[in-house]
DNA sequence: TCGCGGTTATTGTCAAACCATTCATGGCTC
DNA sequence: GAGCCATGAATGGTTTGACAATAACCGCGA
């Protein structure tokens, strides 16, 4: 047989990818039937154990259900599935949403943070002055707190939107650019809302903890402004080459 | 061959099984890898293909790394399975966290929310006044106004906190026996958050979810100290002062 | 000591066969 | 005519055995 475009990847999971794209598709609607697999086998060129392992890959993805002597069926989506899909945040979102949440988990904080996790803290602040790791030490600074609230379903909610950061490749880009503008900013804010966990100020580390990501939330805008600019002068450059009488005039 | 213990569930199944549990036992640790495929056909006395579907299914799973030619090799756990593992959230802390949480989101929601949604909540009211799905209403209830602010970010944390309430029995326990003998309450309290976000009160829709989840976690407290011995009591005393959210509706 | 080449171990894929279960069909009985 | 049961075809489940492809290892020679 032929079939070794891409001999990179296991012939299975090529198939697998095939499979999926069919019932994407619409070809099999959820809750029918895939065709058997010596039937699959002949239409892909591969042997059935081959197809075998594509159904098995997709039966652990939850895509598909197996019953025995019956046949293949397309199972629904999950929820969670379609919302991987559809998770569509942008850096406003998450900014107004971690400065919600973050803000009463500082408040919370003041109440019940320790002593060690203060000295932690602490060091995170000392490394982002030294500007060794800065980005980490952000994070660090942020779930610290997290945790210190002692609540593990705040520190679940803060945890997801650093994830979602780290997934949505637009976000970051927008928070990498804002950050290096002010790192100085930053540290300035970060230092206001330790100093206001220290001295267990409820209100103080809330306000502070706004105030950091207020300043964040402007320079998304101001940034978001100047690329609106940016983009503007450039069509306009455009339109000014072409409809240019330089040429003429020159 | 014999190891037909078990017919319902297919073999495969079963060895990915048991080789979880051997990584799992420490046996073979992240970044070594795993016996060839004949031995471990051998060991579990099944086929080879039986083993390779297995190995298949880990690594959909991402336990594994095949690397052709050369072995099987296991994966550290990413940090997300980890968490998975450990999440462990009491009902308190959840329903702290959603105080907190969606506190914020009717404050936002105050707004922005639409005519539509207004209508939608005021369905779920309808509903759970009826008694019919008083569950799925309440649901849809607090999702309605997690869209409402038009924030993905927010509303991601929300559903995530509903995740959580349904994946952790212990959970979904607490909650059920407190929302059974209460279904009068919750329902005034839904109407109050209506009324104020209706009227677009900012402050006032804040205060009335703070005020329902305050009800709730004191409910929930007055279970366990109906259900606890003595020495269980003193700790929930310790525990009330860590999750009160009096510095929030006081 | 370093590099090259061959050998070996290991996974990748295929083919063919047989088994077990399900499901539908058709015949039989009431 | 309706319902039940047997039979067999369809289908997935598993095994055996073989060969290909490739990565890793080892020993040889320069």
């Amino acid at each position: 047989m032929d079939s070794k475009k891409i001999k990179n990847r296991r012939m299975f999971w090529q198939i697998a990818e095939k499979i999926e794209e069919l019932i994407e598709s619409g070809l099999y609607l959820p809750g029918s039937r895939l065709p058997p697999e010596r039937e699959l086998a002949e239409t892909f060129n591969v042997s059935r154990p081959t197809i075998r392992e594509a159904i098995i890959a997709l039966e652990v993805m939850r895509r598909v259900e197996v019953k025995t002597s019956s046949g293949v069926y397309v199972l629904e989506k999950t929820s969670e599935k379609e919302k991987e899909d559809e998770t569509n945040v942008s850096a406003f979102e998450l900014t107004q949403a971690r400065a919600l949440v973050e803000g009463e988990a500082a408040a919370l904080a003041a109440q019940s943070i320790t002593e060690p996790e203060l000295e932690a803290l602490h060091k995170t602040l000392v490394a982002m002055e030294k500007g060794i790791e800065a980005e980490k030490a952000d994070r660090e600074f942020h779930l610290i707190i997290s945790k210190a609230t002692k609540n593990n379903a705040v520190l679940l909610a803060v945890e997801k939107f650093w994830q979602l950061r780290d997934s949505q490749p637009n976000i970051k880009l927008a928070y990498s650019s804002v950050c290096s503008q002010s790192d100085k900013d930053r540290l300035e804010e970060h230092k206001a809302i330790y100093d206001a966990l220290q001295q267990g100020n409820t209100q103080g580390a809330r306000a502070a903890m706004h105030a950091h990501f207020n300043r964040l939330i402007n320079s998304l805008f101001a940034m978001s402004e100047a690329n609106a600019l940016e983009e503007v002068r450039k069509k306009s450059n455009q339109t000014r080459d072409l409809y240019s009488l330089n040429h003429l005039v020159g």
